[in-house]
RNA sequence: GGCGCAUUCGUCUAGCGGCCUAGGACACCGCCCUCUCAAGGCGGAGAUCAGGGGUUCGAAUCCCCUAUGCGCUACCA
């Protein structure tokens, strides 16, 4: 695409965790870097000292690790930079491309109110102090107001610059106000810090989001003053809420620790490559490899998009379900749930470690954490009933409580009475007394009961699910009881049994 | 208010002048499989391509206008 190297960088302010929409660009940068074999760059934007947040930065570097985005320089710290930017503000003094402003806040804000009011079109500073005369200079100084310095924006002509994701774009200059450089605490502002620091750190693309759209042509014109060539832009689309204003707090989990503990990285970034870059009009599954292989400035796409928490559920169980199978067993045995003879297919270590993990935090406090030999056990029946690893917990609760709680009406379902569903559970008891706790022989045992007792099977055996699960929905009956055990089995179906003698 | 950007099924999107009576995915509905729920397979519904003018033999694709949405308009990034 270029020439020169391919450096990038994801430049986050330290106030959190990462909104979804930063880590979005976090990922385009990353991807175009690697795809190119260039840098990718992170770095701090600390310039404001009333919006640090304790933390952040160990936050920033957590959501980047956990979805293995790595980066080949930095974190640098704006704030460890001052030097840097105060030799720019000086040359740009000096060239007569900056002055100082020594308006208060105060008089600023009264000054937009007004203009406000008057309904006037430029709404920005006034430029009172571009010209002050060298008696006016010395009068404020000699108050000692600490001064802003101000960039002197041409007053008239246009200025264009192409986005390589929007093509060409003008901006009037007569439009474009005299923005603030350095502030009065000594720190840069980010227009200042970000072009002084992606011309020094030899930045050859600017990926940021659309927000920042209109803040580029100041930025070329800075560029211009300095005498410097600027990187090559482009803006993404913007991430939007379900009602489509911008992602914000008021449309729930934002941040991306709002995910990290629900979904598998791998979908999250399958997902987030998703939301305004695609390859083509039917992929949706990409591996890591293949987004760098793939990935192109050429195919984001130019419209915000709203953030589809269906979809990325649909991609992480996708996920789930396929990184689940060992890699050692081909695909076509692995899709199927329980083969013929009723044996659940394996499934990876890494699969169980991680509902191991999962289930550790999200299991009640009271319950006993499960042993790896069992959660192995109940891994292959539960895989492709799990869109997020936090239902494991949440749906298949039964497997590790000691007694499932669920209302003596389930157990009759739709068409059972409350004696023929004592009868067929006491039958069912009687049979299991002898019968081998494995898949094949409890079915072996309890469909023929079915009929003998006149009744359908999926009656029968919706009975004995709610008994023993107390769940209308789970996995398979046979190998649901089979991990179960008989111990545990034979004593629900008594306790579901004393349940409907108590309700009738 | 001004300026800028955007506008294809509910959502993510394909489409860059004829292949489009607009393709895929999620969600939704139905059927198959089946002990329930999933998963999987098959099928369905769903977009007068924001609206209106042009340009052209021909427009979702190019131009203009309008509307709507979003962004910016801070000593925040």
């Amino acid at each position: 695409m270029s020439e020169r190297t391919v450096r990038v960088r994801f430049a986050p302010s330290p106030t959190g965790y990462p909104h979804i929409g930063n880590i979005r660009t976090a990922l385009f940068n990353w991807l175009f870097a690697r795809h190119h074999g260039g840098a990718f760059i992170l770095r701090i934007e600390d310039t404001d000292q009333t919006r640090k947040v304790e933390g952040a930065v160990d936050a920033i570097k957590k959501s980047l690790d956990w979805l293995k985005i790595d980066w080949d320089e930095g974190p640098y710290f704006q704030s460890e930079r001052l030097q840097i930017y105060h030799r720019c503000i000086q040359r740009l003094l000096d060239s007569i491309h900056a002055y100082k402003c020594y308006c208060s806040p105060e008089r600023l804000a009264r000054m937009r109110e007004e203009m406000a009011e008057r309904k006037e079109s430029m709404r920005s500073y006034d430029r009172r102090c571009r010209d002050l005369t060298p008696e006016e200079i010395g009068r404020f100084e000699s108050q000692g107001i600490m001064p802003v310095i101000r960039f002197k924006m041409p007053l008239d002509g246009q200025t264009t610059f192409h986005d390589l994701v929007r093509g060409d774009i003008t901006f009037d200059n007569s439009e474009l106000d005299d923005i603030v450089l350095l502030k009065s605490d000594g720190y840069p502002t980010y227009h200042l810090a970000n072009i002084a620091d992606d011309h020094y750190m030899e930045i050859s693309h600017v990926m940021r989001g659309d927000e920042w759209l209109s803040s580029t042509p100041r930025h070329v014109l800075l560029y211009r003053a300095f005498d410097w060539e600027p990187p090559l832009f482009a803006h993404l689309p913007m991430i939007l809420g379900p009602d489509k204003s911008k992602l914000s707090k008021r449309h729930g989990a934002t941040s991306i620790d709002d995910y990290m503990d629900k979904y598998l990285p791998e979908a999250m970034v399958n997902f987030l490559a998703l939301l305004g870059w695609s390859l083509d009009d039917k992929t949706e599954i990409f591996s890591r490899e293949e987004l760098i292989q793939n990935f192109s400035i050429e195919r984001i796409s130019r419209s915000p998009a709203v953030f589809n928490r269906d979809k990325l559920d649909w991609m992480n169980g996708y996920y789930l379900r396929r990184d689940s199978r060992p890699q050692d067993i081909n695909n076509e045995a692995a899709t199927a749930p329980v083969d013929a003879e009723g044996i659940a297919p394996q499934v990876s270590t890494d699969f169980v470690d991680r509902l191991m993990e999962s289930l550790d935090n999200d299991l009640p406090p009271e319950v006993r954490r499960p042993t790896r030999e069992y959660v192995e056990q109940i891994a292959p029946l539960i895989v492709e009933r799990l869109k997020t690893l936090r239902e494991a917990a949440e749906n298949f609760g039964f497997f590790f409580v000691d007694e499932p709680i669920y209302e003596s009406g389930l157990l009759l379902g739709k068409q059972l009475t409350v004696e023929t569903a004592i009868r067929g559970l006491e039958a069912a008891l009687e049979r299991l007394q002898d019968t081998q706790f494995d898949a094949l022989s409890l079915e072996e045992a309890l469909r023929p009961l079915a009929s003998d007792l006149g009744l359908k099977t999926g009656d029968f055996f919706g009975l004995l699910r709610i008994a023993t699960t107390g769940r209308t929905a789970a996995p398979p009956l046979f190998e649901t009881m089979a991990v179960l055990g008989k111990e545990r089995c034979l004593k629900r179906i008594q306790t579901a049994v004393t349940k409907l003698r108590e309700s009738s």
